[in-house]
DNA sequence: CTATTGATCTCGCAA
DNA sequence: TTGCGAGGTCAATAG
């Protein structure tokens, strides 16, 4: 990993043309050949950069740009796109390499994946004599979080969100429009379960016939914890 | 602007739980207290960061810490959630501070507003005879991108994309059905444009009777360069 | 202030 | 490889 930081001014061009005029930045050139162009302030998004896979050569600056005070220019071109980004650097304030080695990766825990993991494994939480039928069950349109049957063996269809908004509402009211098409299927229900649920999209989901239910999340948490301790 | 390569391990609590193993990595701390955890790959996202505004301090590690070979602390805590970050300092191999002062910002070309300018301009590429009748034309529910008239005098509402996804033509849908209550402009029909148009959404909108155009975005900007090379 | 929507989105998973 | 949905989404804009 290199680090520099330099007066400079950046184009790039691509997707969309973007422009940064001259300023004082940070430069990260990645092992992997990528750049980010970071400024003091902001938010996590780099004000530009180059994505991997990518490779950054050293040119010299044309003549016009000699005359504004350019001294080396940073050509980075995308391997697989037209995707370029043009650094031109005035003046080196520092530069500096590391060795950082290969990075163990971050560990996740709470997020929408483990909720249908969790809701899956105790899908008697939503009623008694529930089962799963699958995960991702697939249709047409995109798959369903959870496909799972009643105690009266009718179909039911799951969204499961950790935000309920009424966009989880529509996309789970196309699901049951169209299975519900499908006469080995058909008659299902469905149900829109998320750790909080709007206002606005439970009255959309009740007045279409769609069960809501609030998922607690160390609620599930638990129940997995004391049925491990069983082993 | 403070860079940091250190050995460390962090510890994110908040909207959820996430850890980062022992390794080598770079601490960007930025003027405004803001925390970025980056190794060398990956793109521009950080392994783990504090977004501001935020507040940073160093403080001592526990018995069991030193035990482990942490050497220091640094506690970054969100000033208007209980979102916190903890950096477990085992080695510093760089540390070097900059001032870099405000950026003059961004400047773009090429995304949605654009596209939809060029569009409005060069309505005629949808069809001979096609005439515009305003942008941003204003419903009950939000702003039609573009709406129009084909050769025949019908109206036509244009719904812009820079990709176009099944909430681009369920948005499109809605516009149609109020506008279409209205005798004024009744009958409506629907153009969903975009750059590149999904299967699921192309299949959704034909279902519908709505047209899919791919736009060109090189080519309108061709047809609006050589128009104005006739000044 | 909240709500909506685009993004050079990025990232991960599954077909 | 490609497509699709989630995100500690972020960030800009409208109401």
């Amino acid at each position: 990993m290199r680090l520099v930081i330099a007066k400079c001014a950046v184009d790039y061009e691509g997707r969309l043309t973007a422009h940064l005029p001259l300023a004082t930045r940070l430069l990260l050139v990645k092992a992997d050949g990528s750049v980010l162009v970071h400024s003091d302030g902001g938010s996590y998004k780099p004000l530009n950069w180059m994505s991997p896979p990518c490779a950054m050569a050293e040119v010299s600056p044309e003549d016009h740009e000699v005359a504004d005070g350019v001294t080396t220019v940073w050509l980075v071109q995308h391997a697989k796109s037209e995707d370029r980004l043009r650094v031109l650097i005035h003046e080196v304030l520092h530069d500096s390499s590391h060795e950082l080695g290969v990075d163990p990766g971050l560990v996740k825990d709470g997020v929408e994946a483990h909720l249908q993991k969790l809701l899956a494994e105790h899908i008697h939480t939503l009623g008694d004599g529930w089962s799963l039928v699958r995960r991702e069950y697939m249709t047409a349109i995109g798959p369903v979080d959870i496909l799972c049957r009643d105690a009266a063996g009718g179909s039911v269809a799951v969204e499961i969100k950790r935000r309920g908004d009424i966009d989880g509402v529509e996309q789970l009211t196309r699901y049951l429009e169209l299975m519900n098409r499908d006469p080995h299927l058909s008659p299902v229900t469905g149900v829109f379960a998320a750790q909080e649920i709007k206002p606005q999209a439970r009255t959309l989901a009740t007045d279409r016939g769609i069960r809501c239910v609030t998922l607690d999340y160390d609620a599930l948490k638990g129940i997995d914890n004391s049925e491990h301790r069983l082993f």
